[in-house]
DNA sequence: TTGTAAGCGTTATCAG
DNA sequence: CTGATAACGCTTACAA
């Protein structure tokens, strides 16, 4: 295929002056422009994105790692997809399965100069393993990060559950139980909180073996039902940390004959496209914004802009699945 | 950042013998790749991967072009990227948004070397236009392509969507809608040619009125049922193009209070989780299955070799929502 | 306004 | 077994 010094040659200039008119930068006269792009065209002519990306040291990749595929990593994909895309940037996707060294690896491409910059979903490694790697290019998180160098669009999710917990007593549910998400997530933790502070708030009893933890998916879900069926004191409401755990809850238990919201409520999380199907209550979560902010953050570090963020909150969609 | 020439020089080496340690060809004494290797420990060295590229003229890269997410796209993009992550490639995901130009810029990536190979999902250009391209990288498509050039994981929607037909017919429906997707691809021609040879074969009336085009989304399958309502003459069953499309007409059709199937059956296409999730009859379209073809076929062409495929076919997922 | 030439960091061919 | 050295294709001072 041709190069930049054929088609110099050719066009009886030097390579360095097809760079310019390649480039825009730097002076070259009408003529020489047009003789040069004549060439161009007509060699079907295009420089090796290899060769520039090793002089100029960007490649105009970004990387987005996780551990699998999920509803909401969809949300968050498309969008930061889209987002960057606009400003002319690719993005590859790193799944990996849970393999800590696999998360290593997309890290290892910022270093080799492979990738600009880099999202992290939800990390398997331990932060000062990561934290490393922050010289080599900006990294952005999802989630919640006490480093000062990772910055993160995280969502105190505190707020958020105490929204679809008050939502749940206010349409008199006085028993509740919660199905959390990943056990060692921060996430978890401030739901426990929020559900610790409201069951004080409002002087119930915070039943202890009626709080789930490590759920995520929407078999997870569908085997609550299996609990429930044997239980004498029945929650009447249940507290969930995504719209899958929900799904699977409530589609289960329309299955065995249950009503909703009649013989217990559901409040999902996330607000993505399933619980809408479902006719489920949730709480809507800015994934789409977060990934966009998440692209704004590495873009400025990259350019040295200081574009502005969205602003980012919850709210609660009330659908069929609470009174 | 430290480069090949400063491990060589610290090491007391050449360049070369660096090169030689790190790719494991040629000959190296146990002495000196226990230097070299020790000073590349010490100074934590890694190859500039571009200059690798631009030297070897391939980026482990693979690109995957489609309109816009769905849910089959999911399972698609899934299924590619973990067979390519096995072979040591990366994906990168360009999603045009119907931009016919953003499609072209996916296929120059391939042609500057910047993307060893493509999968389209969904073709946006005309093939002439497409075609010239394969000559500087294989090419794969999902849909049907009558190129010799193009490879494709393609499999006939006719025998897939007369599974459906058939089941509905031995379940009793004599008065089968249709909700076909995209009306330019040809999946809805064979489709369309199935329910044609279906009537002809029980001596049915092929009920134009009750053939729909360009049904894709939830939204799309919530729709019909404002239409459903209005007929007298109402089908007794639903043959769609899509777990989406089914999921919507299944999810509206309850909330409206119908029965389903007393009132109607449906099948669905795909058997994504959202069929399981609403308990829908669907068939199984082997996405997954298609994706891993798709990588092989990179696979070999790009390494001359020649991995088999994997066998495909369709399944009637027999569920709640017929008879 | 244009050309020369020195890199960017590797790999690979030849000698030795 | 190891070392020089010539590419790979481009950008960018510095000269002219």
């Amino acid at each position: 295929m041709a190069n930049i010094n054929e088609i110099a040659k050719i066009a009886g200039v030097s390579s360095a002056t097809v760079s310019r008119v390649i480039n825009r930068n730097g002076y070259v006269s009408d003529d020489t422009r047009a003789k040069v792009e004549a060439v161009i065209k007509k060699l079907d002519y295009v420089p090796n994105r290899n060769a520039v990306f090793l002089k100029t040291g960007t490649t105009k990749m970004l990387g987005i790692i996780a551990p699998d595929f999920s509803d909401s990593l969809t949300v968050f994909l498309r969008s930061f997809t889209l987002a960057a895309q606009k400003e002319g940037y690719n993005v590859t996707l790193f799944i990996t399965g849970g393999d800590k060294q696999k998360e290593l690896d997309a890290f290892e491409m910022l270093r080799h100069k492979q990738l600009d910059g880099l999202v992290l979903v939800i990390r398997l490694n331990d932060w000062d393993q990561l934290e490393p790697f922050t010289k080599y290019g900006p990294i952005v998180t999802w989630q919640r990060v006490d480093s000062k160098h990772i910055p993160s669009v995280f969502m105190n999710h505190y707020q958020g559950y105490m929204l679809g917990l008050e939502h749940l007593y206010a349409s008199g549910c006085r028993n509740i139980a919660n199905l959390y998400g990943s056990t060692r997530g921060l996430n978890t933790k401030s739901r426990m909180q929020a559900y610790a502070d409201f069951c004080q708030k409002y002087k119930l009893d915070p039943k202890l073996e009626q709080q789930f933890k490590g759920l995520n998916s929407i078999e997870d879900g569908e085997a609550i039902l299996d609990w429930y069926a044997e239980q004498s004191d029945k929650p009447d409401g249940f507290a969930t940390s995504s719209d899958a755990v929900a799904a699977g809850l409530v589609a289960e238990a329309r299955r065995r004959g249950y009503n909703i919201p009649t013989d217990f409520s559901v409040v999902g999380f996330d607000n993505i496209e399933i619980s809408r199907l479902l006719d489920i209550t949730t709480i809507d979560y800015p994934i789409a914004k977060q990934a966009q902010n998440a692209f704004t953050i590495i873009f400025n570090q990259l350019l040295y802009k200081n574009l502005p963020l969205l602003p980012l909150e919850f709210d609660l969609i009330k659908r069929k699945t609470t009174r």
